[in-house]
DNA sequence: CTTAGGAAACTTTTT
DNA sequence: GTTTCCTAAG
């Protein structure tokens, strides 16, 4: 039965029906079990369609777990398990036409690079340092959070940051040309169809019979608006979130969310606090963390209480420098890999991606797998990025952002004052552009070649990517190229594109598109990229939220890293780097291993670090047991 | 318009 | 330690 492996209160979730339910579930208190398992309920006792269920997660990976889960009880896969940003390109790809934004169906997603380009250019038409790009950028998404009319909210801030409104006027003009949405919009736009046009809003409320939020305390306000909107003036909503594990803030998140909901919706409140997944001391360890915290929240702390047996472990070492912290996790990998786990048990939780170069390297000398999730990922390389944009342009040829990546590479000849010329006379495409611009004879044969091979693959490079691709790569002599310009690891880099080559190859042989392609990696989180094999995993602690492994490492616990630089000023920021470490903590099953370095590079430089605070925390918890041998090994061999 | 070389700036966290 | 920006010569 569906509520037989259920605790007391983990089934008064599932089975409450009459008014919008509110769970503070903790760390560990098993809440997918209750969001699968009150999918489940809802479909066999209150006899719903499990297509008429609207499962909102974080991230994809959450989404395909929960679809996973319920599929097996159900015998049948859901169809909206999905993230925000997933269910809102669903909506738009229905419905953009109506919000008479100049985009079609058929908008493409900018990522955060391809944004940032735009604004970059845009900022240039005001004379306004390129440097601020990352401040104008940050100031519109803000607006498009807070979902107001961009322009106007941008207007009304303090100075300097109204200075933006006529930059974010200009930026969204550009990605409308570009028939373009960057990830702010995808909600914006979605919640403004839906405000804007009754007919739109029925026809989605009229879908669903039931909306179910993972991760509440994360949400930001544009979505909680977008909540409302889809349920109209029901109230058949399920939202589970914990404020403690609130870590998205300086993205947009509203952990008030959770009290305003409370409100809006009078809705009944419950909470887990039976941990299932840490042993006792990692409980200690990440409960003594959290009551020191000095937010809002203090009252309403959860202290979990462990169900689990095992004592487990908390211990924590103090290196010399980076080099040596590295070889001592290695060491303990060793020790632990040969009698009590695989590698794929053990997780390396970092704070800041930088962090994961020593561990790299000394994981390489010392053979043991390992997969670094994040960092600069396989999409991000260079060659790769080209490559792609030359598809992106064949398929859509408005695109903004793929015509400036790649139209002087390989180099041309069209530099800043011909692609000025060109910007002038865009109208309806790029390859239109350059043919109505009238170039110096080398300019124009470059400009030429160009729109000749772009064209070539215009018609094939959506269903046939993985043929487009190979012809490309012939066409541009794109190889040599490389071997000009990266000469020392041009020959990895040549590998990154056989891999891609692989990757289209399957698309293509499967009969997907390139733009489906596209979306599926631009909506994906840094978690879907986790590879199931025997390795290490090493991921910041953002990407293993909602994860767990038997083991857990968390180094470079130093004032300055963890809490970052950036927040020591801030009492809020402090309160989220502690929650932060706190869900660091959470992660852990049974041991914990957490660890600094006296020394640390940065920016090429040893400078002396002092230990973090949060060891101080956790003081009483730490085993102190066999720690001098640790100490010992570390100074004798390590160097 | 390109390229090479050197200086400067820089790193939270990401759907 | 690495990427990006800037300048001056080809």
């Amino acid at each position: 039965m569906i509520l037989d492996d259920l605790n007391p209160r983990q089934r008064a979730a599932v089975e409450h029906f009459d008014c919008p339910l509110l769970l503070i579930a903790g760390a560990g208190s098993g809440k997918t079990k209750v969001l699968t398992h009150k999918i489940a309920y809802l479909v066999r006792e209150k006899g719903m369609h499990p297509h008429r269920i609207l499962a909102i997660t974080f991230t994809k990976k959450a989404a395909n777990e929960m679809a996973g889960r319920v599929e097996k009880m159900l015998r049948i896969k859901p169809r909206w398990i999905s993230t925000f940003h997933a269910f809102c390109v669903k909506v738009l790809r229905d419905d953009i036409a109506t919000l008479n934004t100049g985009h079609d169906k058929r908008f493409v997603i900018y990522d955060e690079d391809d944004s940032l380009k735009i604004i970059k250019d845009v900022l240039k038409r005001f004379y306004i340092d390129s440097k601020e790009a990352a401040a104008a950028r940050n100031t519109i998404s803000k607006a498009k959070q807070e979902y107001q009319d961009v322009v106007k909210c941008i207007a009304a801030m303090p100075f300097p940051l109204n200075n933006y409104a006529e930059v974010a006027r200009e930026y969204q003009n550009e990605l409308r040309k570009s028939n373009a949405l960057d990830y702010d919009d995808i909600i914006y736009f979605t919640t403004a169809l839906l405000l804007n046009h009754d007919d739109i809003a029925l026809k989605w409320q009229g879908r669903f019979d039931f909306i179910m939020v993972d991760e509440f305390q994360d949400t930001n306000r544009i979505q909680y608006s977008l909540i409302k909107l889809l349920l109209g003036d029901r109230g058949c909503v399920f939202a589970v979130g914990d404020p403690f594990q609130t870590i998205y803030t300086w993205r947009g998140a509203v952990p008030e969310n959770i009290i305003q909901f409370a409100e809006d919706f009078a809705a009944k409140e419950m909470k887990l606090e039976t941990n299932y997944r840490s042993a006792r001391k990692v409980l200690d360890a990440a409960n003594a963390v959290i009551s020191r915290t000095g937010s809002r929240w203090a009252s309403r702390v959860l202290k979990l209480h462990p169900d689990k047996e095992e004592e487990g472990t908390v211990k924590y070492t103090e290196n010399a420098d980076h080099f040596s912290e590295s070889l001592s996790i290695v060491r303990r990998i060793r020790d632990l890999s040969e009698t009590f786990c695989g590698y794929s048990d053990i997780a390396i939780l970092i704070r800041m991606s930088f962090l994961s170069r020593s561990l790299e390297s000394v994981f390489m000398q010392h053979n043991i797998p390992y997969q670094i999730v994040g960092g600069l990922a396989f999409y991000d390389r260079a060659e790769v990025k080209d490559m792609l944009a030359y598809l992106r342009l064949s398929v859509s040829p408005q695109d903004k952002a793929a015509f400036d990546r790649i139209v002087n590479i390989p180099s041309r000849g069209l530099g800043a004052k011909a692609l000025a010329a060109v910007s002038g006379n865009y109208k309806t495409d790029w390859m239109q552009a350059i043919k109505d611009t009238t170039l110096p004879a080398r300019q124009k044969a470059g400009a030429e070649h160009f729109v000749q091979i772009i064209g070539k693959y215009a018609g094939s490079a959506e269903h046939a990517p993985y043929s487009a691709l190979m012809g490309l790569l012939d066409d541009l002599d794109y190889i040599e190229h490389m071997k000009k310009t990266y000469k020392e690891d041009h020959e990895e880099r040549e590998q990154n594109l056989s891999e891609l080559s692989n990757v289209l190859k399957t698309v293509q042989l499967q009969g997907g598109t390139f733009s489906s392609f596209l979306e599926e990696n631009l909506l994906s989180s840094e978690q879907d990229k986790i590879a199931d094999e025997q390795s290490v995993k090493i991921l910041t602690v953002h990407a293993a939220k909602g994860l767990e492994w038997p083991v857990v490492f968390v180094p470079a616990l130093e004032e300055g890293i963890f809490p970052a630089a950036k927040s020591l000023e801030h009492m809020k920021a402090l309160e989220e780097e502690r929650r932060l470490f706190y869900v660091a903590c959470t992660r852990a099953k049974e041991s914990l291993f957490l660890s600094s370095a006296k020394y640390r590079m940065k920016f090429g430089q040893s400078s002396y670090m002092a230990r973090s605070r949060y060891i101080d925390d956790i003081e009483e918890v730490i085993d102190r047991r066999g720690e001098e041998r640790i100490e010992c090994r570390d100074n004798c061999e390590g160097r």
